[in-house]
DNA sequence: ATGAAGATCGCG
DNA sequence: GCGATCTTCATC
């Protein structure tokens, strides 16, 4: 029969609403990685934001430039870039074309693989810790611009898969973090009981 | 052409 | 609480 898990994987139409909406549904999900090297690196995703038009902490909130095309683009999509000139961020793109939308994944819970196999660990961290944080998430999956504006599947190794039907982890609303402007909305959202979200 | 700000992180 | 580090974009 069919062993390719296909039904597993988040379809790009399910993404293709206001990001606040589909923040917290991404909680929960599966992050996955193939590595350079073959491998896989998996994780729950634990922290996430919504950012949108007419939300002035959106870096599409004025107009779109070469750095925020891809949140104007289709859902489904990553947009990453470059903060302090030194850290990447992932942003899952939501909503329709035209519409500067995305959802920034800020936490993963890591499943796998094991500490001892995470190339870029150069110091000794608790592994719910590696990827705590927008900038520590992408650097643990190397993740950088190259990955602006692909489609979230396989064959851009990298993608999205569902969680459980049994999924019932308690969920936390909280205003976002790390911004200037904007920080009214309550539009981040968190396992409670993950280890491997920033702060609360 | 110039410069200020930035969806961060780790140290102390 | 601060500095590192550098691209992007708004403004001059």
């Amino acid at each position: 029969m069919n062993s390719l898990p296909l039904n597993r994987i988040v379809d790009a139409s399910e993404l293709a609403r206001p990001s606040p909406e589909v923040a917290p549904d991404l909680l929960g999900c599966t992050l996955v990685r193939r590595m350079p090297d073959g491998s896989e690196i998996r994780g729950a995703i634990a922290e996430v934001e919504a950012y949108e038009a007419g939300d002035p902490a959106c870096h599409g909130y004025r107009k779109r430039t070469l750095r925020n095309a891809a949140m104007f683009g289709e859902a489904g999509r990553s947009y990453v870039y470059l903060i302090y000139g030194m850290y990447h961020c992932l942003n899952i793109v939501t909503d329709r074309p035209g519409m500067a939308s995305a959802v920034l994944l800020r936490a993963l819970h890591l499943t796998s693989p094991p500490e001892e196999m995470i190339p870029t660990s150069t110091r000794r961290e608790k592994p719910h810790r590696l990827a705590a944080g927008p900038g520590k998430l992408c650097r643990v999956l190397q993740i950088d611009r190259s990955f602006d504006g692909l489609p979230l599947s396989p064959e851009s190794s990298l993608w999205l898969e569902r969680r459980d039907q049994n999924f019932d982890a308690e969920i936390v609303q909280t205003t976002r973090i790390g911004i200037s402007k904007g920080t009214d909305l309550p539009w981040r959202w968190y396992l409670a009981d993950s280890p491997a979200v920033s702060k609360k």
